[in-house]
DNA sequence: GTAATATGCATAG
DNA sequence: TATGCCTATTACC
């Protein structure tokens, strides 16, 4: 399920298994029939992400445009070696396949994605224009985020969740951030400090590198110190050099502050987790650790 | 087994 | 505010 750091990881593989590569392309679905043709054959030159959007250039200048929404996924797995050089339609297919890339040795099949359609070059600066900077980006530029914020009236949460001001954060990373820093998710932009925002940007910039690199949502302070300790040691590269989609199952525990805690006690405070919707999704915080000071 | 839920967001109403 | 996307995991018989 896919925030910010799943496509940039998925960007990071689909370069790994095809950049550069001819690849062959096909929609055994049929509903991206036409645009798997046009893919057909080309040069996959680089795949890039922005915020949840994966940009996939091929040569002559087309790109293709993904989101995987809540329920896309986009694996991109070694193919067996007897099944190598086989036509894609051959492969053996299971469910709906909106777009199949194959390659000389991996094959990636996109399915229940939100978007997937070929953009011209245009279209690209057009989309990531609605964005806001993207914290995995080295040009991201936070103040662009500050200057929506600091005018709106709308809760930070809520802001944190809107891509044209922060693009990648989904709902776990919404929720941890704003409990790291004790800030009350119902709290209105404008009366966030420069300060607080300033931090809880670079905690993003911390804490989202860290999902690329373990395809796991870290914001426990123990793990993202285990974490950053391993990749110190360059203990961490066979994580990002494993460019399948498998799940390989989390390299740390799965646990968070918050996220899916609902009644259950603060772990700094211990007072009873709380759960509401807000911005389409379930915002869960501490009423105690952040209430508004 | 079957149903509910979800790390998202566009579009219809 | 409601629905669609139509996968994968988890919760609940």
């Amino acid at each position: 399920m896919p925030e910010g750091h799943t496509i940039h990881a998925l960007a990071g593989r689909l370069n790994r298994a095809f950049a550069q590569e001819q690849v062959r392309a096909s929609s055994p679905q049929g509903r991206f029939a036409g645009g798997a043709q046009i893919l057909d054959r080309r040069v996959l030159v680089e795949a890039g992400a922005w915020g949840k959007n994966l940009f996939v250039e091929f040569d002559g200048d087309v790109w293709l445009h993904v989101h995987l929404g809540l329920i896309g996924v986009f694996p991109v797995v070694p193919l067996p070696v007897d099944l190598r050089g086989l036509d894609p339609s051959e492969l053996p297919t299971s469910g709906a396949v909106r777009l199949r890339i194959a390659g000389h040795g991996h094959v990636a099949d996109l399915r229940g994605p939100m978007t997937c359609a070929l953009v011209a070059p245009g279209e690209i600066a057009a989309l990531t224009g609605r964005l806001g900077p993207d914290p995995l980006r080295p040009d991201a530029d936070p103040d662009l985020g500050w200057a929506k914020v600091s005018r709106s009236a709308r809760p930070v949460a809520e802001l944190l969740m809107d891509q044209a001001v922060v693009a990648g954060v989904g709902n776990v990373y919404r929720c941890e951030v704003l409990f790291r820093h004790r800030v009350d998710p119902m709290r209105p932009g404008k009366e966030i400090r420069r300060s607080t925002w300033r931090a809880i940007w670079d905690d993003l910039v911390r804490l989202l590198p860290l999902g690329v690199i373990y395809h796991q949502i870290l914001t426990m302070d123990d793990q993202i110190e285990a974490a950053e300790a391993e990749i110190a040691a360059g203990e961490a590269l066979r994580h990002t050099a494993d460019l399948t989609g498998e799940r390989l199952g989390d390299h740390f525990e799965r646990r968070f502050f918050l996220y899916k805690r609902t009644g259950e006690p603060c772990l700094v405070c211990g007072s009873k987790v709380r759960a509401k919707p807000l911005a389409g999704r379930t915002l869960y915080w501490c009423g105690r650790c952040q209430r508004r000071r």
